[in-house]
DNA sequence: GCCGTTTTCGGCCCGACTGTTTTCAGTCG
């Protein structure tokens, strides 16, 4: 199996890991940091780029060096000078930079000192009251680390806590509440991650504009649902929330709005780019303004300080350093794609099978949110846990539409079903009944463990059917909950291309699939996608808007995605036959 | 380790808060 873009990004994280540890050069580190995130951005395979004369030497941020090492990574799987730096420390030592508070030095010091080598020998040392014996470590320091340890633990998925955004959401709303009537309040956002609809956040970043900031830090700190306080500054504090959620405010004077929101929006990344056009400029950039010498000269707005580099607004979700500050100083950023341009959603159940609504319930709910068309996809027969259809059941199902559909006004519910694709890649209900849908979505749901060249073969048999328009939920992972299984969708991209079938940009908040970077890859390959909420009842209607912020993150502009059509012209754009 | 219409060497983003500190390193975002 070739090497994947992931593969490379973890090797290149885990040397960055060993010579931070080291003490080596911090820029060097950076390098590797760097290019782990550059990797795994990247829209097309490593393994493919690696094998064409001068693929990887154009990558920004990988230079001669890099590039031969994913080279030798890509041809013998394996990276020498990782291997070497793993005989000089414990493997498990990198994993302790993840428990907040420590950094490279204090790790160091831990292993040289008391020779622990993992997170594990760590909360030993620390429960025997080892840790506090080392100069620079205390008694305080060894209690913070044990309850650092045992706060990951209890967010569980091994490395540090990432939240799904929906979570997110439902945490910092009623928190905002509180804080929006603080005295002096001007203005107040959510940026960081959140705002980049990134589709997990390890933190909220909230940023207030206030003239001053006691009120607000005050209520800040003693919410509710507050259960430990971090830090605690004048302009700066941390808490965590109940569930783990950890939350940071800034406060910042209001002429600061622009440049604070800029710089709290990050990705650090994307900052880092646009303060290094600062530096060649003689310009300093921080989360107060653009400052030549001791004077401010923008930074009240974020356009503002786009432009005094030439370049025009960048929307948040395109800030990950991917390429958007070449697109911008090129005039060729992409008009993201928004809520309104969204003409319908093509991925709905109903109570026929697992969703809670009937068929009636769910075009009343979509028509009142604006749509012209909602289509109906429920479950296939082999999906008997969600009391899937049969083709007489579904038979039942098209004659009801039809019936409703002769009394709507101004809204069409479109006769569909999301279909199984079985393990050899034939479909789950016959082709005479699927002759009688308007659209049909094709899905994975049992035999996720195939090996990867049968997974993609079996997925692409099933769009061989001409019957076939939609792949649902293209890598069947669940965030947090479940990995993708193991397809090659680069492949599968082609194929549904080649056959005039299109792939699905599932918006539930545990689906987001395909992810941003599968969305760009298909979007440069000319591939559209159908952006679906996969509801499964009305309210899910609204999950919409997680779709939209993974669709700009992937930089999909509304002519990428087929349900932003009229109902004639998308009837036109999916005819296979 | 990367990068260059100022550079192939010498730069590489910037500031707040904590803890153990008597002036600052370490960590974080």
């Amino acid at each position: 199996m070739p090497i994947s873009n992931s593969d490379i990004a973890g090797i290149f994280d885990e040397v960055a890991d060993f010579l931070e540890i080291k003490g080596d050069n911090p820029f060097r580190v950076r390098a590797y940091r760097n290019a782990s995130r550059v990797v795994s951005g990247l829209s097309r395979g490593v393994a493919d780029l690696a094998a064409e004369e001068k693929g990887l030497e154009g990558i920004p941020g990988i230079g001669k060096d890099l590039a031969e090492k994913i080279r030798t990574i890509v041809t013998t799987k394996r990276l020498p000078f990782l291997e070497a730096l793993k005989k000089e420390f414990p493997p498990g030592l990198g994993a302790m930079l993840k428990v907040r508070g420590l950094g490279p030095k204090k790790v160091a010091a831990l292993h040289r000192g008391l020779g622990i080598g993992s997170v594990e020998e760590l909360k030993k040392a620390a429960a025997a009251g080892k840790v506090r014996e080392l100069p620079g470590f205390s008694v305080k320091t060894e209690r913070s680390i044990l309850e650092e340890i045992e706060r990951a633990k209890a967010i569980g998925g091994g490395g540090p806590g990432r939240f799904k955004l929906v979570q997110a959401e439902e945490k910092v709303a009623p928190l905002l509440g509180k804080l929006e009537g603080a005295v002096g309040v001007e203005e107040i956002a959510v940026a960081g991650s959140f705002r980049r609809r990134a589709e997990t956040v390890g933190d909220v970043d909230i940023l207030v504009a206030a003239a001053s900031s006691a009120d607000v830090m005050a209520r800040f700190v003693g919410y509710d649902d507050v259960v430990k306080v971090l830090a605690e500054g004048a302009t700066k504090s941390s808490v965590v929330l109940r569930g783990g959620l950890q939350a940071d405010i800034r406060v910042v004077p209001p002429e600061s709005w622009g440049a604070a929101l800029h710089y709290f929006t990050g990705s650090k990344a994307h900052n880092i780019a646009v303060r290094l056009m600062g530096v060649k400029r003689k310009l300093k950039v921080n989360e107060y303004g653009v400052f030549r010498g001791k004077k401010m000269i923008a930074g009240r707005t974020e356009e503002e300080i786009y432009r005094l580099f030439g370049m025009p607004y960048i929307e948040p979700e395109l800030r990950e350093d991917r390429g958007e500050i070449q697109a911008a100083l090129a005039g060729k950023l992409p008009r993201l794609i928004t809520l309104g341009d969204l003409r319908g959603d093509l991925h709905a159940h109903t109570s026929e099978s697992d969703g809670r609504f009937t068929a009636l319930e769910m075009a009343e709910a979509a028509k009142a949110r604006g749509y012209d068309y909602l289509a109906i996809t429920d479950h296939s027969k082999r999906v008997t846990i969600a009391r899937g259809l049969d083709a007489k059941r579904l038979a039942g199902s098209i004659k009801a539409i039809d019936r409703i559909n002769a009394k709507l006004r101004g809204f069409t519910l479109l006769k569909s079903v999301e279909l199984d694709i079985l393990a050899d890649g034939s479909l789950d209900l016959p082709d005479s009944i699927l002759d009688d849908l308007d659209l049909v979505v094709a899905s994975v749901h049992y035999n996720f463990r195939l090996p990867k060249e049968k997974q993609t073969e079996r997925v692409i048999r099933a769009l061989d059917n001409p019957r076939v328009n939609i792949f649902g939920h293209p890598s069947g992972r669940l965030i947090g909950e479940r990995p993708p299984y193991d397809i090659d969708l680069e492949k599968v991209m082609r194929a549904a291309l080649e056959r005039g079938c299109f792939l699905e940009l599932n918006a539930h908040p545990d689906r987001l699939d395909l992810d941003d970077v599968h969305c760009k890859m298909a979007k440069e390959m000319g591939l559209k996608l159908a952006l679906s909420t996969d509801a499964h009842s009305a309210d899910d209607l609204d999950l919409m808007r997680f779709g939209i912020g993974q669709a700009r993150r992937g930089w999909l502009e509304a002519d990428d995605v087929i349900n932003t059509r009229p109902l004639p012209e998308l009837r036109k754009l999916i005819r296979r036959r």
